[in-house]
DNA sequence: GTGGTCTAGACCACC
DNA sequence: GTGGTCTAGACCACA
């Protein structure tokens, strides 16, 4: 995997799990492969790979069975998306919109 | 001032000195305050402040004189428009159109 | 190691390993010294070591991996003889030929 | 006048001087400008100016008659090819020479 | 372990 | 006065 220098791996790793889980490819339930696994699979350290788990985990979007792994939990998908709207709204978009009027674009550049 | 601590303060003050150009509160030709000066202004180390200008210097938004100080560069507003425009539609556009369209959200919300 | 003083140590790091990387010495995927152990080799300052290194990723001749170190860039060699082939022949061979001019002498002397 | 950064300015104005004796625009005798004219002129500070009066005078390029003004030596053209050609030959052909065969480049660069 | 940032303080050349 | 470089030492996030 091709990981961008300015943001922590763990955390991109946290981006694409969201992701998997968004678009439905990763269910509630699923079991996700084991921190070894999953590492050497996108050539990243077992404890960074832990980490982006530790996250998940935290957010309540995976859940931990002792001794067996990783599981999705149930209503990951709607997790995933209110928290990540609920960000988006509060804060992403009041600073772009500043960001767009200080370069004098508007919102049609979205629409292309 | 007040720095965040999620950015390097070095660059969210090449942030401001980019907004007080491109706001038109800093001029080409325009002096800017010497590191120390500047420095003991917003309570930072002159150092730090060095590398905020080294970092406008080789982006060509100021210039130095030997022994003198730094200016604004006389095209700093046109550059410094230019590359965040580049920036902003080339790199943030397409993440922010796929995180949108991932959360099911239009680009509505950047109208009201 | 030697310093000269005319040219900051930085810099002077930065065409050492330039000219290890021409010489092929190092290569492409190599990793160079940490910081502190190159400084501590070299009897300099990390800082100082990390500014050479600073200006070397800056110029696309090592990058870094987060939390591991930096290595040589596949094209590194290319790189660098392409940019100091270019500034040679651009900035210093003109300014030779006019210097050599207003001595009176010719190019014979780079032969003998 | 358009300095570069890179070289001391006062060292800037030297060169142009000493070219400009050794093109015979200034010839043995002739005064050249008081530093306060000179500096004006040339839109730079008279202690610059004043440092680059003191560095041809210390080569033996220029004298000064107290309170009349600066001179040119009178052997001053044979001084400057003199010191200029034992500068050359001896300091920077070996590092030309080095750094062409590094960069694979032959002295035929100089004839085109 | 790695880099990255920041502070404090020093010294120097230059204008 | 200005910037520029360097050292020493600290703290932190990340792998």
């Amino acid at each position: 995997m091709n990981f961008n220098t300015e943001k922590p791996i763990y955390l991109q790793i946290v981006d694409v799990i969201s992701d998997r889980i968004l678009s439905g490819e990763l269910k509630g339930g699923d079991r996700i492969p084991s921190v070894r696994e999953y590492g050497a699979d996108i050539g990243v350290n077992p404890n960074t790979m832990m980490r982006s788990y530790e996250k998940l985990t935290a957010d309540g979007i995976i859940y931990n069975k002792r001794g067996i792994g990783y599981f999705v939990a149930d209503d990951a998908r709607e997790t995933v998306l209110r928290d990540q709207r609920k960000d988006f709204i509060e804060k992403e978009v009041p600073a772009i919109r500043q960001r767009m009027q200080l370069l004098g674009l508007d919102s049609s550049i979205f629409n292309a």
